[in-house]
DNA sequence: CCGGCTTGTTTGCTTATGCAACTATACCAC
DNA sequence: GTGGTATAGTTGCATAAGCAAACAAGCCGG
């Protein structure tokens, strides 16, 4: 089309999405170092903990809560399984929807975090100005939400199982 | 524009690296459904097929190989256990130092990789072609680099317990 | 209101991963 | 050389995550 600046190899391309997974899986390690230090439990769950510290009257769906944290309905039941058990999250039935259910922090789960958050919140300014100029990390924000979105949407498109199909042979009955 | 020089508000922070997170997240469900599709294993497996296929020989140290995969050494040892049961796979010690081998493709692992990465570097295409410009997309690349260079480094420094030290405050001999 | 389909969450089973401990080899100081 | 320490890799054990199936509750169309 026009101006192919750097007409990125797929041998680059593949690179950057090697880059993406390494780094995120390098900051989850280094985070987990300092989480795990600040008392709290392990990294997985310091997310959920997270999410939910920051929503409004500290709960949110389970469903929504397995989506933000990337995982599976399954994994994030076991999650909030695990972390009830500590006492740190409770259940809430929803009143609207019988079928589902709201995980919402216990006191002692907001008490953990409050206590936790701002610990982790100081190693993320500290990445953050160790790597980046604010423009920069604007930036970066900006292009990894895109990404996100996308695969967002393309993963809840291809989730859906035989609806509209455009050709490709859904229902693949074999095994 | 007036010049975003303040630092982004801790939470914009928080959200970014949230970002970052749930973008990988994405792009591995989102990936792991093609690589299944083309007959290959399963995610991480890929992985570690890919990095032995584009290195020379198609062999790599086993320490070299878990730190590209961002994998423990026991959890590479495992993986590549699984990847020679399934005979893609072989070791071989290496004759330099009798303590390290190396994990090396075999014939049909190259050849299942040679049908599954053009594959992989299409769907990567069309997701890149989908989400950035060129430009965008190296500016990214360039982002992550650095991202993962300093959790790599960190993770390093704070692997190691007391030794080589530049100056930084390390040996934080607690525990 | 009844049957059928969809959605939200949980459970059974399998696999994958990390940590810590262990083995084997190499390197260094003496 | 010999002993001590560091490095490369593997194994035991515990945990975490996903998929598929089960369940429970809502939503329709008649």
């Amino acid at each position: 089309m026009s101006t192919p600046v750097t007409s990125p190899s797929t041998d680059e391309r593949l690179t950057t999405i090697g880059l993406l997974f390494e780094s995120a899986a390098g900051l989850r390690r280094l985070f987990h170092r300092h989480i795990t230090t600040s008392g709290a439990t392990a990294n997985q769950s310091f997310d959920i903990l997270i999410r939910l510290a920051r929503s409004p009257g500290s709960e949110l769906r389970m469903s929504e809560l397995a989506t933000q944290a990337s995982l599976t309905p399954s994994g994030l039941t076991r999650a909030v399984d695990r972390l009830q058990h500590q006492g740190l999250v409770s259940r809430r039935s929803c009143p609207d929807d019988r079928r589902g259910s709201f995980a919402q922090l216990t006191p002692a789960g907001r008490a953990m975090m409050d206590g936790a958050i701002p610990d982790h919140l100081s190693h993320i300014d500290q990445v953050l100005d160790a790597v980046f100029t604010p423009e920069e990390e604007a930036q970066l924000a900006a292009y990894l939400r895109r990404l996100r979105d996308y695969a967002l949407e393309q993963n809840l498109a291809a989730g859906i199982p035989c609806d509209a199909d455009d050709g490709v042979d859904a229902c693949p009955t074999e095994d």
